[in-house]
DNA sequence: ACGGTGAAGCAAACATCTGTGCTTACGATG
DNA sequence: CATCGTAAGCACAGATGTTTGCTTCACCGT
């Protein structure tokens, strides 16, 4: 008893990377738990495994955790690829969307966009990051598009058109129409080219 | 001095109405000045001169607390009228949201009501009660214009070309179009009927 | 006018979150 | 192999939010 009493600490330790590991993955799992209602630093360290105070010192603030998280997983499962048309890129973004707030971890993600977001009166400008950024892809699609010769609608039209949809979806929970919703999108925005979609 | 001393409670009390106005403008004003981030229930009770227990009691949570003042001013500040025509009645709901959603306290509330809602996985049923409510309402005019012999889009259809846009603008805090917006939105949900207005 | 019910106010306990100083392990560097 | 810097863990303190028991007033019906 003496000799095993004499442990002044073996207190194991995490590297900087689990625990980077751990604490997005405990983020997700209590978003989807709880809803965000319970998403507290104590408690997402408590589940990840990791003492509270190097969430604190590492993030700083439960916002700028959440906005790491959110970007990360959002920028991995919901990417902007270049399929070398307007219309492709904008379908393919759509469908990733589509397949992403589908699943309730998608859902959370994006309404978690909205969470992170400070939107202090005069923070007005600073917008959550990951909505500029997203909003810049977009810009490059079009640049693109436009360096292809094609007429890409205004960055405010795919906003109302492409974007709003989805996430309005996401944020309230309203699945997508069973088939075809990202070309459906798609032609809302660009027109019917040669295909008749709409009824 | 023991004269004026024999005050043992000259408190002065609120009547319950005199607390539900206080506490409803407290929270208005506290979601405009900080923008939801010091929405605490005692710097509520404060701001509104009451004792932060009476809040506790009556509203029990500050969900429940956000969820009330919200659909009070919402349903108030966003009505949804009846003009005659599928037209009318659309545009009229948009450019109540659009006036709306220009100030900073009309996109705070609107961002309440996604923030506010539990959506707990297992919850999902249960959403915002706010934006069933509005959808249901969109419903009453559906059922208005196709009494009428007019042919309303689907409801899918007004979510993503008409709600959508606006309430994702709330949430984001971006700024609609300086002019004509609602007609905008109305026209690429209805198709324009003899006003060519897309360039 | 009288008494009962309900709700507001007060105070204090209670729980929880947030932040800091210090110690200690891990990994890199010479 | 020794040393140094970085970051995780621990203990504790401070601040803030939440809840409860009790008192007191205002309203309403009898």
């Amino acid at each position: 008893m003496g000799v095993t009493s004499k442990q002044p600490t073996p207190r194991i330790r995490k590297s900087p990377e689990q625990v980077r590991s751990a604490v997005h993955q405990a983020v997700i799992d209590l978003l989807s738990a709880s809803g965000g209602a319970e998403l507290t630093i104590p408690a997402i360290a408590q589940h990840a495994g990791v003492n509270h105070t190097s969430i604190y010192r590492r993030w700083g603030s439960r916002e700028a955790l959440l906005a790491d998280v959110v970007t990360t997983r959002l920028e991995r499962d919901w990417p902007l690829n270049d399929t070398g048309t307007l219309r492709g890129d904008l379908t393919a973004w759509a469908e990733a969307g589509v397949a992403s707030i589908r699943t309730p971890e998608g859902r959370l993600l994006v309404r978690a966009v909205a969470l992170s977001m400070p939107s202090s009166g005069h923070m007005q400008a600073e917008r959550a990051q990951h909505f500029q950024r997203r909003l810049h892809s977009i810009e490059r699609i079009r640049e693109r598009a436009a360096a292809r010769g094609e007429n890409p609608p205004p960055v405010e039209q795919i906003l109302d058109q492409l974007i709003a949809p989805l996430y309005l979806r996401a944020i309230f929970g309203i699945d997508p129409p069973a088939s075809g919703y990202p070309e459906l999108l798609v032609d809302r925005l660009l027109g019917t080219t040669g295909a008749p979609g709409t009824a």
